[in-house]
DNA sequence: TTCATTTATTGAACTTGTTCAATGTTTTTA
DNA sequence: TAAAAACATTGAACAAGTTCAATAAATGAA
């Protein structure tokens, strides 16, 4: 159950047998159906998970209603509201399944224990918290730079798999536009081949 | 020299007097006058630096020649390509002081020998990208849902002193719109009051 | 299988923001 | 202190993206 966990704590750290096993143990598995929320925005987030099967999206609703899809979490993905974990603060975003989907959880306190006893851990989390820094500061600079036919175009070259597994609605709510917008842009996209 | 550094620290970690000096003596100063680069496009970022002085603007120019700002760096802040820095990859950022500057700088090696000696630096660094990357989520947020006017209010009523320090170009660039349209914009809102 | 719900497409009118070019203002620097 | 350079403003024409409303297509639940 806690295989894939291993392997992706084995390609950042190395963490003798008997750490990873004390460290995954602090992990407990929750099922989500399809359309359930793992986080409602107001409450406070408790837990970091890591997505064994299924699809979340991490989103935000604005004033006006409107969705911002922050990211999307498939298998072997992290997911969590790092501000409101971190901070103890009420959430800003909601955390729903797209797919029946199996998580595995840990909680903030069980998160301190394992800083405190395998200090490796807090190298991993430093170094995967780097990577989703770089991601997000890359995918802000496309937002600032690039028109949304470049960022679609973009988005499908970069997660194809995660692509065909979204409706088009869940797109347009991450490259931010309009899902009317997005099926113009697929037209003449369309038209050009 | 590095008694702001010295505070930063303890901002966030508890680290002993003797270890605060061994970590401290590890940054070299640097000045670097108006309109100098500490960073560009194409150089791998060998340095991570706190700004003891001055005003810096880290950013990305695009295929059509416009530049996007990443982020402002004013005292007490910190600077780096953090995906150059970690992946050892040429940077895709300039890195280029707006004002005559002062910054602190360590190496990466310098930075590893921390980590190995200092565990509690790993904390440190491992806060501080927290921090960092739920700035930026707020900032994907804001971008994704609000007008340019609001993004403007926003960043005057969020940074009210470094606002003064910067032409509207830079904050243009930092909101992700063209010049003119902010000087529009300045005229709307002005006309409101 | 059928009916209801969700998702996708399209067009027209509209809003937001860009581009270009001209002009005025401020800041730097020799 | 004068000239040059950088910065700011404005208008007009244009491009990118939204909104609303109607319709079609796909999916899901009973």
């Amino acid at each position: 159950m806690t295989e894939p966990l291993k392997q992706n704590i084995a390609k950042h750290i190395s963490l003798s047998e008997k750490e990873t096993e004390v460290f995954c143990n602090l992990f407990q598995q929750r099922l989500i159906k399809k359309k359930s929320f793992l986080l409602k925005e107001g409450e406070v987030c408790k837990f970091e998970g890591f997505v064994t099967k299924g699809l979340f999206r991490v989103y935000h609703i604005d004033k006006s209603g409107a969705e911002q899809i922050l990211y999307f979490a498939i298998e072997n993905w992290w997911i969590t509201d790092i501000d409101s974990f971190t901070n103890g603060l009420p959430s800003q975003l909601f955390i729903e399944a797209l797919e029946d989907s199996e998580v595995l959880l840990i909680s903030k306190n069980d998160k301190e224990f394992a800083y405190t006893n395998l200090p490796e851990i807090e190298k991993l989390f430093r170094v995967m918290t780097q990577k989703t820094h770089v991601a997000l500061q890359r995918r802000m600079i496309d937002n600032l730079s690039k028109t949304a036919d470049q960022r679609y175009l973009d988005f499908i070259e970069k997660y194809p798999k995660l692509y065909q597994r979204l409706s088009n609605l869940q797109i347009a709510a991450y490259l931010g536009i309009s899902h009317e917008f997005l099926s113009k842009i697929r037209k003449k996209i369309a038209g050009k081949k």
